[in-house]
DNA sequence: GTATGTGAACCACTTCACAGCA
DNA sequence: TGCTGTGAAGTGGTTCACATAC
């Protein structure tokens, strides 16, 4: 029975990974626990911590091939191969979603996009043609979809997750301002750049004696 | 010296606010930490823990006056009141922030645009007209802005942090794929859409349900 | 000499459980 | 009776510090 990882530490790995991608791309070929904890604000024995979950990357006295993590990391994370997603919602936020393109470059492909809206269905946005979400489970019910994106309006979010997750999906990116109810297989993240702001102003609010930096 | 409130529970205060807005939009007067949580997906506990760090807000046998807990809420995170941001970065992201309807409503006022990049220079988005950001130290030097948003590129991202930063700015709501360097006094929050998916993957990637998202 | 990997110590947050009050 | 507010207990994550390896 493998020891139980800490969703914190899961957290983290993509972030070493992409720090992992930069140093490479720079022609780096060792960064030590040190170095790399500098650069991203981590202690560390953070680091060493986290790795050790899942093996002994590094050589002593010398730190860590950066090739080497960077492809363990991505080996246990699962990002050496694609995941097929799809959106529902495709107002301001869910076209957002659909034309960013930073997704496919890291192995996430939509391979459907959804809406309610009949003046925005049959609409065609890169390669997809939005379909209605009330045909969605059909649209489904025949392939894989690993992840779905909600980016509707929060009164529709819910059964949209519920579909979702009755279709298969078993992870959600949820850019909707509700907390999802899922079944404990199914995981969520949320993206919500107002609650961002609304736990930021906290500090603003009690530093205001502070006077701004010169 | 004032006991030390824990970021964690700054983070939850503003989902606590949400679901109190909604309840209060529905006419309901009275709610109790058992219902807020099941509705939050958070333990009562944790409710009257998190709200006692700041005063006393219940009835004993009865719950939360939802106005009055809202009320309070909005106080403690200072969100009675508006607060001036710029953007920096107008390409398809910085695009998307800009027409974001979420942030006026809440009191975020987006009051200047900044890019690089001459063809967007100039261009009109809303009552907004972006500005070089080369001129962004001129262009508030004499204004006061509380958050910073960061839409630019990752190796832009870090000077123009600085020059956020510089120019006074004590919050920064980061969308660049970097772990930004700041000052003490300086509160960043990231979103990436990627890292979310990139550790959500990890639990796709094995059939086994590991512990559910909290 | 230098940096990893890791038990152990430490610390922070969460949950418990119950006194106290409406 | 019902639910809050809160010390105390419990849990989980972080940091320490050092044996180990290069």
């Amino acid at each position: 029975m493998p020891i139980e990882i800490p969703d914190v530490v899961i957290d983290r790995l993509p972030v070493y990974a992409r720090a992992l991608a930069s140093l490479d791309r720079q022609g780096r070929d060792v960064v030590s626990s040190q170095e790399l904890g500098a650069q991203l604000g981590v202690t560390p024995a953070q680091i060493r911590k986290d790795l050790s979950y899942f093996g002994r990357f590094g050589k002593q006295g010398r730190g860590y091939n950066v090739k080497r993590l960077l492809e363990e990391l991505h080996q246990i994370l699962g990002l050496d191969r694609k995941w097929r997603m799809v959106v529902v919602g495709v107002g301001q936020l869910g076209h957002a979603v659909l034309s960013y393109g930073g997704f496919a470059p890291q192995g996430f492909d939509i391979v459907e996009a959804f809406d309610a809206d009949a003046s925005v269905i049959g609409k065609q946005i890169g390669d997809l043609v939005v379909k209605p979400v009330a045909a969605m489970r059909e649209a489904l019910a025949g392939q894989h979809i690993d992840i779905g994106i909600v980016a509707t309006p929060a009164a529709a979010a819910q059964q949209v997750i519920d579909a979702l997750v009755e279709s298969g999906v078993r992870a959600i990116l949820n850019y909707a301002p509700i907390a999802a109810h899922v079944p404990r297989h199914v995981r969520v993240k949320d993206i919500d750049p107002v609650l961002s702001l609304q736990s930021m102003t906290f500090y603003l609010k009690s530093d205001l004696a502070h006077s701004p930096p010169k």
